[in-house]
DNA sequence: TACATATCCCATCGGATTAATAGGAATTAA
DNA sequence: TTAATTCCTATTAATCCGATGGGATATGTA
């Protein structure tokens, strides 16, 4: 399961990604609401995320946040990885966080671990694809669908 | 990630289905020494395998633990369930563990929803192909494809 | 300049989960 | 009867998660 944070992280990101204009920032407290996310929490969210280069911000009054990139640039597997950590299964099959399992006899013959390096590539490949773009068309798609 | 009681569950299980001789019991002390996995806390993972109707039990004397299925019938989709709970990284596209996100606005446009909901389908898939045969068949493989 | 209103930053908190251990009851073969 | 095993309950230390509080800092406007 990912963790709220991420969740949050997502939807917020969304909502940016909607009422996205030409560099508009957009207040904490308006998405917290539309988004029903706590406020103070939303807030450390957002800051980790700008700090992490997804959003950017203005200070002071009429400030707040907006995207940094493009929603199709942003991706679903970044954001994880900033909130949640490595998206592999197991600590041998990730990239960026490789920890060899102790109890493993050959690496390199484990049946176990290319069964998990498998679900990773999936996954990985599925999230990176997963931009706020795609996730926008997506959500348009099903709507007409239903409108039939 | 899945935790070290998932991981240590499916070491001890390729241990059991490669030593996997009709009905004859293996002490959770042998299981433990040769995969290096702490003795008391295996004893608690085998055992709660066992309530599943995983494994099966000897008691006393000469007691110890066997397969209660056979290696094809057991994967990791269900080992994992188990102890970790949910596969998918949304409660609101798990099947056994539904629960709608409070935040949602309409699920069955959502496109975040979508996106998880495929991603929840292929892992699922894979890990329930992952059988503890499957799991011998590739490491042999890739055992042969070495000593060439 | 003063003020209102934002983000930024740090510290803390309760509760849940994780990995592991301890101790002893129940069972069974020899 | 005894030795060896699984079964069962309780406890622990450490870590993480979701969330909150208070105040410093920046900035547009009257």
């Amino acid at each position: 399961m990912i963790s709220k944070k991420t969740k949050y992280a997502i939807n917020a990101l969304v909502y940016l990604a909607r009422h996205h204009k030409e560099h508009e920032p957009i207040q904490i407290s308006r998405i917290a609401e539309s988004e029903h996310i706590p406020r103070k929490f939303l807030e450390a969210i957002l800051l980790d995320m700008k700090n992490a280069g997804i959003l950017s911000s203005r200070k002071g009054k009429t400030g707040g946040y907006y995207l940094h990139k493009t929603p199709d640039e942003i991706n679903i597997a970044e954001v994880m990885r900033l909130f949640d950590g490595p998206i592999a299964l197991l600590p041998c099959v990730t990239h960026n966080y490789y920890e060899r399992c102790e109890e493993c006899k050959d690496e390199a013959t484990c049946g176990i671990r290319s069964v998990f390096a498998d679900v990773r590539n999936e996954t990985v490949n599925m999230l990176k694809n997963a931009t706020l773009q795609a996730i926008m068309d997506r959500s348009e798609a099903m709507q007409k669908a239903l409108e039939k």
